[in-house]
DNA sequence: CGCTATGTTGATCCATATCAATAAGTGTGG
DNA sequence: CCACACTTATTGATATGGATCAACATAGCG
């Protein structure tokens, strides 16, 4: 793998601190590779072989079952994915696929966890991480049960805002259609739940997203450090 | 604490391999505690003081927003949990209380911070335990998208039986009550829901559930390791 | 520029929640 | 040990959130 990618793989967190010869290593092994839109990276159920790391482009992570499919999470750079299956040397739970090219970093699953048997720093990152990750997907369960749709927009809304330093007007990050079923409802539900928000002054003109009173989404929404914050 | 739950704790796969030392001197500031039925032991957002050991009795994970309350899981002996927590030294993201008359060891945060910090080993079982953990709400997070509340019913049912060694008939280990909120529905509906499972060759009499034919269930709950299997 | 995928809107259907009434347990104190 | 109170479970009636189906509009994209 080309050493120009060493440096922002090493800013993430998880490989911040670790030793640079075991930093090395777990490069040596890896490689970089360019994908097309649409490709499908992993497949649920597949023996997790490589700790994924998106540096360029963006990673949608889906799961089905009978017939039916949903959207867990976009990952964006510079980010890893899909680290507890590594780790536990255990089958995929979800299938990832490029939303845009993509520039994909592979590291073998078992260097992953070889560094990880003999750097404690390495290994104390990994639990940081997955402690985070944890906590990610109690509060998406959280949300799911605690909530209508149409609440869950407003705090997905009101993150996004705050994701974009609090400005009035910012773009969706993600296409409508994934952007439903990220929140577990169909297009035709999310169009209507848009809509629904013009009560709390939302508007909404293609990805274009108009907050006029921030106060009085926040009053609906009512977004909860225990839910809505992805940082803690 | 009495030595005498040493040994039990001991077995934990998050204790089990780690050096006696360092397991003793978690257990020295560690205590016992013998609460009645229906004691709120954690609040969600207080700051995680300890990791919670539940020693006999059980005790129900739960989370609530704007008035609404929903059960996210139940832990029995012996286990422990608000792990994340307790590592990332954040606040708890569920409330716990018991349900019945419990036995619970509590360990000091930041002992078990300490600990986690010198001994690998320890490190080890802590990452194992988490990945564990990520991947159980990855899975209840993919039941609740994928899945209509009948569908989950099935599932559970046929979860329950598996953990009756494939009993034809066997006993609802919670009431039906926090079944239904767990399994993210009301009571109402959980009754419903139960008959609704009639056509598959499902009684339930109270507590008793008798499955006549498995076959006929799993043809319509049509379990995947990638949601129901609790172990990988 | 036209094709194809995405988004919107309306009509309708279905799953699930809510409300209300009753029945069945469960536990407590006399 | 029973009677009472209280919680839990069931059942029916109704309301509603959200899904589905269908038609059309719009926007990217080759």
């Amino acid at each position: 793998m080309p050493r120009s990618h060493f440096p922002e793989i090493r800013t993430l967190e998880l490989f911040q601190a670790m030793q640079e010869d075991h930093f090395l290593s777990l490069m040596r092994g890896s490689y970089v590779q360019n994908f097309p839109p649409q490709i499908e990276l992993i497949n649920e159920g597949d023996p997790s072989d490589f700790l994924h790391i998106v540096v360029s482009g963006s990673v949608d992570l889906f799961s089905t079952w009978n017939g039916r499919e949903t959207s867990m999470a976009t990952v964006h750079p510079v980010s890893t994915f899909i680290l507890a299956a590594t780790i536990k040397d255990a089958p995929y739970l979800m299938s990832a696929r490029t939303l845009e090219k993509s520039r994909i970093v592979l590291v073998p699953s078992q260097d992953v966890r070889a560094v990880f048997d003999i750097d404690p720093v390495f290994a104390h990152a990994i639990v940081a991480e997955l402690a985070q990750c944890y906590r990610s997907v109690v509060k998406t369960t959280k949300n799911l049960k605690l909530r209508t749709s149409l609440e869950r927009l407003a705090n997905y809304l009101l993150r996004q805002q705050t994701h974009a330093e609090g400005a009035a007007e910012f773009d969706l990050a993600i296409e409508k259609r994934r952007l439903a079923s990220f929140l577990g409802m169909t297009p035709e539900n999310l169009s209507r739940a848009f809509k629904g928000l013009r009560a709390y002054g939302v508007e909404v003109e293609g990805i274009k997203v108009h907050i006029s009173d921030q106060q009085d989404l926040e009053r609906f929404a009512k977004p909860s450090s225990l839910i809505d914050d992805y940082s803690t």
